[in-house]
RNA sequence: GCCCUCGUAGUUCAACGGAUAGAACGAUUCCGUCCUAAGGAAUAAAUGUAGGUUCAAUUCCUGCCGGGGGCACCA
């Protein structure tokens, strides 16, 4: 790639001069009157070499210039650039050939699907844990959250040709699901129908909550389940804990491939628990742990951290032990080189004590596993909480944005087919979007109306683009008109060299775990379509650049689509 | 109290230590014989505060102010 060779030909440069090569940068500026690429590898090098970054600039462009024109000596003939300048305080800008564009837009049709893959993590194995949704609570708007970007995490990897495992874990076990247990108890389900199962257990689940809040002795009852659940000792809770679990897993299993997710493994805490008491056994002996208070806990503050219960005064195992076992389990299932974890931030303390307990435990893993958290989802009216009941739930809220596409699309002429698939994905497009287009990790502050735009920067401003330019090849198959690269008009227009830095956006994306710099790419590149599409007639038999236009169109929508599958979201046929 | 994190247009978000801080919504104007107007063109509008490091700071460091999270038997 042109990059890398620019970046050898500027340390071949620098050593010419003699000068020790320090890490300069080689960037894509903003502004493409500040050329192709850029460097600032003269403002870097001036201090050291004491000279003025100018004088040093001229130098460094002397010598590539000597590159350049001389392959003889070098294997970087430069020749896909046209001409090098100084600028500002020492910037050196690059600037590309037309020829150079050209055969990008080659590049990408020839290439298809394939293009815009890259090798960044060849060969290596994994694991990548998201969603989280935990039988007896709702699915909320949260796991919708981790999901959009878990799912977009495993398509980077998988883009970068790892092998990804997608795995999510499912807190079966633990106080919620007592709490929801004693709220089954207190009001038995009405088999009428008149409330959905699922529905019902997030009910009783926040009644069990309330009554485990307000009331000491209630409490005390739901910790009495939380017991009896773990011993599997009463015949009556085991019956109402199976068929709560089987209802919440079988909701669960009917979003999922809405959100065009495939978990390859399920991981349960009632699994964990085991293996996770068992752990904690053994490291109590060797003195990991210690028994503080009739619980075993481990004292973090030795480590700038915190202490944490990792098995109860009742001798049950908390979420600490139970993830401990999740990671032994998840070490056996897959030899990962490298295991992702994502959750909401509200954890981020937790994880730092728990890696540096798995740094003992599993020495040679610690290093591998690493956490990854995402905002919390707030309301401009307050924060949601499934525990109070006043939650959106994740079906709901897809329910509700398929409802809008649909007032939307209601008087276009399309089939019905045609109608569900834009319903489907548009919906999904939206949320998504929402998620996604900000940095993971920060707080997302949730509106209705602003989250879930059509228009602007939006998930169906981006899909609306590609398939506006299908459309158009559509017409230019009609018209006769193939792609080629014959009369290609002379002037580089900026959508053109938007489209010749999508390599270079997904290996940063993936390399700093940025969805977002997708998203803000594609915003811009639609953006220059669209602009494009309006100045130009793109389909015109009587231009002879038509062909051309045509390409551009044509790799224009490769790259939409490569790029919107990499953020999870795909594209109907029509909108 | 201690620890973590975030403060960017009226609002919601971008910006690998770089050049004139980008968008969108909202506001004010325009564009309908033409390949999908879920579109395009234009105007106004922002780095919480005080220092420091640097050739260069929204970005790194420190203090202050403000929001969020965490700090033992929840997950």
């Amino acid at each position: 790639m042109i990059k890398q060779k620019l970046q050898q030909a500027i340390g071949d440069a620098l050593a010419d001069l003699k000068i020790g090569v320090i890490d300069f940068s080689l960037e894509y500026p903003n502004d493409v009157e500040h050329g192709d690429l850029s460097t600032n590898a003269a403002l870097i090098h001036a201090k050291i070499t004491k000279q003025n970054p100018r004088v040093l600039a001229e130098k460094i462009v002397l010598e590539l210039e000597k590159q350049r024109k001389s392959g003889v000596f070098r294997k970087n003939k430069l020749s896909e650039v046209e001409r090098i300048e100084i600028a500002g305080p020492g910037f050196i800008n690059f600037y590309f050939t037309r020829e150079f564009f050209a055969k990008t837009v080659e590049q990408i049709l020839k290439d298809g699907s394939e293009y815009g893959k890259n090798n960044l993590h060849k060969g290596r194995k994994v694991m990548i844990e998201y969603t989280d949704p935990n039988p007896f609570k709702p699915f909320h708007i949260g796991h919708l959250m981790s999901n959009a970007i878990g799912e977009t995490i495993s398509r980077l990897f998988e883009n970068a040709g790892a092998e990804v495992k997608r795995a999510y874990y499912g807190g079966d076990v633990g106080l919620h699901v007592a709490k929801a247990i004693w709220g089954m108890m207190k009001t038995p389900y009405d088999k009428s129908g008149k409330e959905t199962e699922i529905a019902y257990i997030g009910r009783v689940y926040a009644e069990g909550n309330t009554a485990f809040e307000s009331d000491p002795i209630l409490a005390d009852n739901i910790k009495e389940i939380n017991k009896k659940i773990f011993e599997h000792s009463d015949a009556k809770i085991e019956e109402l804990y199976k068929w709560g679990r089987e209802i919440s897993i079988k909701h669960f299993h009917e979003i999922f491939p809405k959100l065009d997710t495939r978990f390859d493994f399920e991981f349960y805490e009632s699994e964990m628990a085991p293996i996770g008491m068992f752990l904690v056994d053994e490291f109590l002996q060797k003195g990991i742990f210690e028994k503080s208070e009739g619980a075993i806990v481990f004292k973090g503050e030795k480590y700038g951290l915190h202490t944490r219960v990792f098995v109860n005064s009742q001798g049950i195992p908390t979420y600490e032990a139970k993830e401990l076992g999740l990671a032994k389990r998840k070490i056996e299932t897959y030899p990962f080189d490298l295991s992702i974890s994502v959750t909401g931030n509200e954890q981020n303390e937790y994880f730092k004590v728990l890696l540096k307990v798995i740094e003992f435990i599993f020495p040679e893993t610690a290093n591998k596993m690493r956490h990854i958290s995402h905002g919390m989802l707030r309301f401009a009216e307050g924060k949601m909480s499934s525990r109070k009941g006043n939650v959106i739930t994740g079906e709901s809220l897809i329910h509700d944005v398929e409802k809008m596409v649909a007032e939307k699309i209601a008087d276009r002429e399309l089939n019905g087919e045609e109608k569900k698939q834009i319903l489907d994905t548009v919906a999904i497009a939206a949320i998504k979007f929402s998620i996604l287009k900000q940095a993971p990790g920060n707080d997302i502050i949730f509106d209705f109306e602003k989250s879930l735009s059509f228009e602007g920067d939006s998930g169906p401003y981006l899909q609306y683009g590609s398939v506006r330019a299908n459309s158009v090849l559509q017409k230019a198959k009609k018209e006769g008109i193939k792609p080629s690269q014959k009369n290609i008009p002379a002037e580089v227009s900026e959508f053109e060299k938007l489209l010749a830095r999508f390599e270079e956006v997904v290996e940063h994306a993936t390399v700093n775990l940025a969805p977002q710099n997708i998203v803000t790419y594609l915003l811009q590149l639609s953006g220059e379509f669209n602009s494009y599409y309006v100045a130009n007639k793109i389909v015109d038999p009587t231009d002879e650049t038509a062909s051309y236009k045509v390409a551009l169109t044509a790799g224009f929508v490769q790259i939409m689509n490569h790029g919107l599958k990499l953020l999870g979201i795909s594209v109907p046929e029509k909108m």
